[in-house]
DNA sequence: GCCGATATTGTTAGCGCTAACATCGCGCCA
DNA sequence: TGGCGCGATGTTAGCGCTAACAATATCGGC
């Protein structure tokens, strides 16, 4: 029986280690590190210092192994330069840690086939439990997550289905943005989007809401891009909105990246904001309290929802009741000097 | 042998059971999935075939724990809300993904400790890798990497010792800058510094040289707070700066957010930038385009560093010799409107 | 002092996969 | 035609851990 030893990463010291060098079985020793109170007091305590000793560390693919369950969750993504998902993560973060899960990141480029794709990637990890941003996943998708019974909240939206979700209605927060300038007096109002995710175009549709009431809706003012959005972008938009409607006095930006480029281009032009044109964002980024003039947003609650997400996914891993399917975090809508 | 099934994840479906559908053995499988070569195309047709019908999913866990290799990069990075870090990590991603490793990442809020205490939990996952950020960690932390020959690259700088490194030289940018300020004829350049990781201190070092050189350096115009940065920060300090020193004439910002925010308090006091007072900040973050003036900054490869240390170190773990040590990716000065 | 309940520790087997070695069959050359 | 080499596939064993069951030790009550 004399194999080779193999390379391996990792100290090489294992449970069956720690437990002859303290004078018991491996099972002891994983008892003292995962469930102590099944192990003496005194004895846990002498595990522990070997363990301690030894600089043992537990190889968690071996535990996953044996045990089901991974102790990690998948959150998925649209980007990771954009700052809303980027606080979101944050407040996943602050949950998840302290629980003992680990977060695997995935990236999906705003894409729904690469989200699919790292879906499948990462279930190799056999996740428990599933974060993802928005709503709209591919057939597949939720056939795998349906099939694999994945546990999964849904973040920045709200659903109408029983998917269990936290977020606030894009639509609603696009209508009061665009009321706020209606209130103004504006009544050629605009709106620049970018990006055009299911976000953006829950915005657009709470924009032609609140036009449509008031009456003055005109599709020739909607200005869309698909391509990610940027400040170089709003500033461009700008400049052809404005060649092509002169007569445009508001505009609502899908995000606060385009409004900032947007006002900055006002600033150059010499455009009277919000006298002759009146502006509003979307996010509230830290930004956005710093332009000239600053920026009139709707402040989002990215943080929290990941909190909230977290703690709901987790309530769903234990087992324990959802305190509530659906969580409605609201918004704000911030009014700055630029509306 | 009648054990009652466990609850788990996943398909359930195993390599096993692929091999039977396709009526070849396990390890077949196992080598169409991984080196294809080694299979006959015809078999490995048919294989995959049942692959996609069955919807297998490999179980990472049983891999890693037969073969050594995880196929995992742990990345660690000071903060997820620091733009230029994520700049990296997308860097790091397009090289880690398409070559099949997947990145755990660790956020250590700036923090030793927590960075110490992140290498030990992802320990757990035995990553082949390590791409950090920084030089300055704990003796500990060398310890562990050190002894469990993880292979490591550094990010973000220059390192002095023999360790792999991928960066610039934080104290040449930081002389950069304020050689720039001084060119503009400023005398009375001040520096504002926050969260003053080694980075930061790097920059003011550098600062410091180039006034030296010039012969006006005045430690009074030196202005550290290391809380976190942030624009109202930056106005705040300008706010402060100018009380104390009313005859400054020049700011380096250790970052574009302390310097946007202190653009912007300028405009709302009516200073004339740069005329008065000259600013220059650091990073070069899309936002810093769009200030009035544009801020001028150092414009830093973050996105070619993220490429360029996950390469170095797919090199070190395909056991290739590496083509070079240290990566020196330079920086730019961006002059604009603000100086 | 004996019985059973309870607390503590151990034994066995197997999670799903792959390294290492074994085997088989086929083509090629002398 | 025999033997050799090589490519293609299979067999065996074990990675490190934990669920389930087994075996003790301990203790109180009668």
């Amino acid at each position: 029986m004399s194999r080779k030893p193999r390379l391996r990463s990792g100290t090489g010291i294992t449970m069956h280690d720690v437990g002859q060098a303290a004078g018991v079985s491996a099972i002891t020793v994983s008892r003292a590190l995962h469930s102590p109170e099944r192990v003496s007091p005194a004895l846990r305590e002498k595990i522990l210092q070997v363990v301690e000793q030894l600089g043992y560390v537990p190889n968690r693919s071996a535990r996953q192994l044996a045990s089901a369950r991974s102790h990690t969750v998948l959150v998925l993504i649209p980007s990771l330069s954009n700052t809303v998902f980027i606080d979101a993560l944050a407040g996943i973060e602050s949950v998840l840690q302290p629980a003992g899960y680990q977060m695997l990141i995935g990236n999906t480029h705003y894409s729904d086939s690469e989200e699919l794709a790292l879906l499948r990637a990462y279930l190799q990890h056999s996740p428990d439990g599933l974060l993802v941003t928005g709503l709209n996943q591919l057939p597949a998708f939720r056939q795998i997550v349906a099939q694999q019974a994945l546990p999964a909240v849904y973040m920045m939206d709200l659903s109408e289905d029983d998917r269990p979700c936290v977020g606030f209605s894009q639509e609603a927060a696009g209508a009061s943005m665009t009321r706020h300038l209606l209130e103004r007096g504006k009544r050629r109002i605009a709106f620049l989007g970018a990006q055009l995710d299911e976000r953006v175009i829950k915005r657009l549709h709470g924009y032609r809401l609140a036009l449509q009431e008031a009456g003055c809706h005109d599709p020739a003012l909607e200005w869309l891009n698909p391509s990610p959005s940027s400040m170089q972008m709003g500033a461009d938009m700008l400049d052809a909105l404005l060649a092509a409607h002169p007569d445009c006095d508001g505009i609502f930006c899908c995000n606060d990246d385009l409004a900032i480029g947007a006002i900055a281009r006002c600033q150059q032009r010499g455009i009277a904001v919000p006298a002759q044109l009146a502006i509003g964002g979307f996010n509230d980024l830290q930004a956005a309290a710093w332009t000239t003039p600053a920026l009139s947003s709707i402040a989002t609650p990215r943080f929290d929802i990941g909190v909230a997400a977290a703690r709901l996914l987790l309530q769903q891993l234990n087992g324990e009741a959802m305190t509530s399917q659906k969580l409605d975090l609201g918004f704000q809508l911030k009014i700055r000097g630029s509306s």
